[in-house]
DNA sequence: CGAAATTAGTTTCATATGTAACTATTTCAG
DNA sequence: CTGAAATAGTTACATATGAAACTAATTTCG
């Protein structure tokens, strides 16, 4: 006798992890394309700049809070971009363990280079929402984010 | 003489490609993490699964184009669930490259039992949404995507 | 027809990534 | 003080991933 009870069904393409995944992917790959070609970096390497240029003297530990990359991704990233030159690092006077990282004055130039691309790209990418929209975006990936990480702090 | 000219400045976190990144990949980790731990099945393993139990005697191109995977990570995918013995494949009559995949019975009881958690976990992460913002992301979410792959199809 | 080009899917190889173990330093409890 | 526990960061190892080469079957076109 065959099985005529109803199957559970799920459409994968309305499945809101599935989908962000897809997008979040289509996003990072074609910057990732963008920075690589344009300097030579990873998408982890651009981001300890970022930080980095915005708050110089830094250490690892706080730069993986502030991207959401983990200890061994952020000490990777800080190697490579000291080996390329474009950044710098410094121990603590205070504790020996920490680091302080700076941008060289070469990391810097291409700091200052890459920031007005990666803001053409954001508008580039965003330009199709209005302002509104993308205040709107923002507010429901807020949601969202407090909803799948409770304890992670928001920013 | 000291640069004062006015240094662009970017704040990560208001990039929305890095925000989506942070809350794709935070999401992803928690399904991740569920599908392995209660079914030992990876993300893209379920993805195959989820086409296949909702379009039986798909090809793995099929399945690629549907899940935006890319065809190696289909064929390990498929090889891993035949290896499980939750799917099984026959050549098709009219084209020998080509697979016919299908759920075994097993395979369709595991089928049949994700899916009631899966759509739970999706409830619990939109929960906090209201009817009209899961809509309205959704329809931001398809604006970025037509705009960040133009020639890709939308859904 | 039959050789060249195309397509489906797999395998290989080089690189990326995460977990766990490790080193060095600092803090804390007694 | 001193030894145990904690912290910052690195290294080692095992696995995941993607690009390119490969095999087999099919289509195209002279």
């Amino acid at each position: 006798m065959p099985d005529t009870s109803p199957r559970p069904q799920l459409r994968l393409r309305e499945f809101l992890p599935y989908r962000l995944s897809v997008l979040s992917n289509t996003i990072s790959r074609r910057i990732a394309d963008l920075y690589d070609r344009e300097f030579g970096l990873t998408i982890w390497q651009w981001r300890v700049m970022a930080v980095t240029g915005d708050t110089p003297g830094i250490s690892a530990t706080d730069i993986g809070q502030r991207t959401a990359m983990d200890k061994v991704a952020v000490s990777r990233a800080v190697a490579g971009l000291i080996e390329l030159g474009y950044l710098e690092r410094k121990a603590s006077e205070e504790d020996a363990r920490r680091s302080q990282l700076y941008l060289t004055r070469t990391g810097q130039s291409v700091y200052d280079e890459i920031v007005p691309m990666a803001m053409a790209e954001d508008q580039a990418l965003t330009g199709v929402l209005t302002a509104e929209e993308r205040a709107e975006l923002v507010r429901l990936m807020d949601k969202l984010a407090g909803s799948a990480s409770p304890d992670r702090p928001l920013w």
